[in-house]
DNA sequence: CTTGACCTTCCCATCATGGGAACCTTTATC
DNA sequence: GATAAAGGTTCCCATGATGGGAAGGTCAAG
């Protein structure tokens, strides 16, 4: 089958699957009639088995692993499950941050009036107006942590599961 | 000042007030000297003000209407609390979703013996195996949503509030 | 005058994905 | 058979926020 078919039935991307195949983490399709690369039923597995795996959050390089103990029929189980835990703890983490910073943001806003007038708890917080009063800023020091080091760290971004 | 003493007062890197400089986040700085930029204490409040943002998630677009708010002494603080609640309900929808996940991935792992048999839950869902028998599978198909839309959605990655 | 710290601009890489151009092949319709 | 539409191919570019690094200019202390 053509790459249309089988980006039809994996559900992945025409695009994606020669994406995938670039970098090695499907194997180089079978080229057919030249030019046109033609997939097997085999190929259609492994994107689908790759699908699932983005579906649940699995990088890129996580996949190639995981990918090449399915195909290793006597791989222990252990290998898999460590995988699967070490990315459920990595999300958790993230999930924490975010709802530290989300728990904050909420607190500001709801100390924000939220009308026509100017004052604004939010925007005062952001510009530090008050450096050493008031529990709120004090809170703030300690979610995003401005204690220790100045520039070093937690200020990367959100990403997006959320284009649906 | 020059940019690293802007940068150590500030916590943003010099790399990125050059960069917000770019985009137009930022004013562009006074230059001194030949060449060498010149900030005054203002602008350092202005990127403390960014990268508090950014501590907070907030895209480079919202601080952009964020600033600007902030610089509006007569801004109406609804405006800057709607951005804030919009940036909480989507952050709160990632967080959603990422538990989904976690839910789904923690349940296969304390299926899978993790030990040095080959048998793994993990692997078999995500190879397809029995596709439709079996609670696990069901459960997947709804939580990553296999029922309509055979490539459409909800397919992006995560990306970071993780390296700290 | 040299050394080293700091600045400048410019280009490249990340990660997974999509957009689009330029061009070729297959299939369906007249 | 000619032509049009659909779909394939490769290649380049963009995303967002950030860092790395090269090549070269500037300044202060020794």
């Amino acid at each position: 089958m053509k790459i249309g078919e089988a980006a039809r039935r994996s559900g992945v991307s025409a695009k994606m699957i020669r994406y995938y195949e670039s970098i090695g983490l499907l194997a180089q399709a079978a080229r057919a009639g030249n030019s046109y690369r033609d997939f097997d039923i085999r190929d259609v597995h492994d994107l689908t088995f790759i699908r699932r795996s983005r579906d649940l959050g699995f990088s890129v390089d996580e996949i190639r692993q995981l990918l090449a103990l399915w195909r290793d029929r006597s791989r222990p189980s252990r290998e898999v499950k460590e995988i699967a835990q070490r990315h459920v703890a990595e999300m958790e983490a993230r999930i924490a941050h975010m709802q530290e910073i989300v728990g904050t943001l909420r607190h500001l806003a709801d100390c924000c009036a939220g009308d026509a007038r100017p004052d604004c708890p939010i925007l005062g917080e952001l510009g530090g107006e008050g450096e050493d009063a008031n529990g709120v800023i004090a809170d703030f020091h300690v979610i995003v942590g401005e204690e220790g080091e100045p520039s070093g760290a937690a200020r990367r971004r959100l990403a997006a599961f959320t284009d649906d």
